[in-house]
DNA sequence: ATAATCCATTGATCTATATCAATAGTGTGA
DNA sequence: TCACACTATTGATATAGATCAATGGATTAT
């Protein structure tokens, strides 16, 4: 792990595009003295469930996965791609991380110390507002998670992962993912050996095509289908 | 569902004891304005998931549910007793309810307009900073119980719902339950029937002391381990 | 080039848990 | 008091999904 001091000044950052745009100037100024950038390899731990926390990380390139390490196994609860920051619940609570960050690309983070972002938000109600908004969305995000997780079986959850990579991470449908199979199995709450045999399932079924790595949605209408009826 | 009028005033209420001690009597009053009395009977709903949500909830008696209602079956996020407030994600998002409330127990809830907790939480930085604290809390609290839910087998997730019972609502060692064995298996993501079962199981071990709707925990130190091998 | 590692795939088996069905309590209102 | 409705309990059966085991590709190191 290299850490790079980098000369760009978060006044110009794209990350202005987030929920820093309701800072002022000066304030982004504050946030920028306290910041350093750092690279990851894939495969790399940010940080890891249990440790401090003393700053959040923006990430700026690449793609992360948050996971919670559990008993045996591990619960992915979303990646991250850029512009977006990591802000987990325990910097309000005990400064512990709650869960585990990975790179699973080569991926470029800024930390930032914790204590200035408070203070902004003691400062800024706009910046609060858009933080509080921000947390909300996060959780109703884990609610869909938690009942697609108990609720559903597993052409459902896997399904609900594919339309979550395609919305939320890639963008475009045929996508490539950069996370393993074993990721997968680990986002949807299944073993490995489990996530490979619906995904032939559905490419099988001619709903996806799967070729290695790359995924295409053939039959979008009828995933969706399979997302709903569980 | 009668609404009652209350002529007791915010400042009084033991309500201050949570969140609201942040706030300054003259806060405390403007919270008073806008806020009305409802007594809801076993079984009444507060309000249901996907409804708009206009105002905050704060629990003065009794005892309620909040839960999801999935594909089927719902998925009981956790139970509210006095003096504790429900505030949803969905305030700060689109104004809706993302799960339902209903009365476990005869009880009594305050009801107060959101915009004027909203304004509060501009106006007050102690008091964003308490509800950030709030909900931090609660999200690291969904986040064990997806855990628990997702890796843990039935005993497990048992040993964990009646640890939250006894921990975290009614705070004794035999304590009588006022909700059905269905909202047992909803707390724990199962059957009916299967909660049933491992808590004749658990009973059968000496572990628990199960009569009717009372339950004591015997084994404490053999509960935790059951907890903790899933 | 070859070995070594890691990840993906497939098949066979086992088991945790749901579902179905029947019965037994338990309270409630006429 | 009796009938009705609702909740709890128990047993039998079915199945989704995990686990185990073996093999195949692909990538990296020697």
């Amino acid at each position: 792990m290299n850490k790079i001091q980098e000369s760009e000044n978060c006044k110009n950052c794209n990350c202005k595009t987030s929920i820093f745009s309701s800072l002022k100037p000066e304030e982004l100024e504050q946030i920028n003295k306290g910041r350093y950038t750092v690279h990851y390899k894939a495969g790399e731990i940010l940080f890891k469930q249990g440790t401090p926390s003393p700053h959040f990380v923006c990430l700026t390139k690449g793609l992360a996965k948050l996971y919670i390490e559990g008993y045996g196994k591990n619960l992915i609860l979303g990646l991250v791609k850029p512009v977006d920051y990591i802000f987990g619940p325990g910097t309000y609570v005990d400064n512990r991380h709650y869960y585990s960050a990975a790179a699973v690309e080569e991926t470029t983070a800024c930390l930032v110390d914790v204590n200035i972002f408070k203070e902004l938000i003691r400062q800024n109600p706009d910046f609060a507002e858009e933080f509080i908004r921000r947390v909300s969305r996060q959780a109703i995000f884990n609610f869909d998670q938690v009942v697609s997780l108990t609720q559903k079986q597993m052409p459902g959850r896997i399904a609900d992962v594919i339309f979550y990579l395609r919305e939320k991470i890639y963008g475009i449908n045929p996508f490539e993912i950069s996370i393993s199979r074993q990721d997968l199995a680990d986002l949807s709450g299944m073993s490995k050996e489990s996530s490979i045999r619906i995904l032939k399932e559905l490419k099988d079924e001619g709903i996806l095509k799967v070729t290695g790595n790359t995924i295409e949605i053939l039959n979008e209408k009828q995933l969706r289908q399979i997302s709903q009826t569980g």
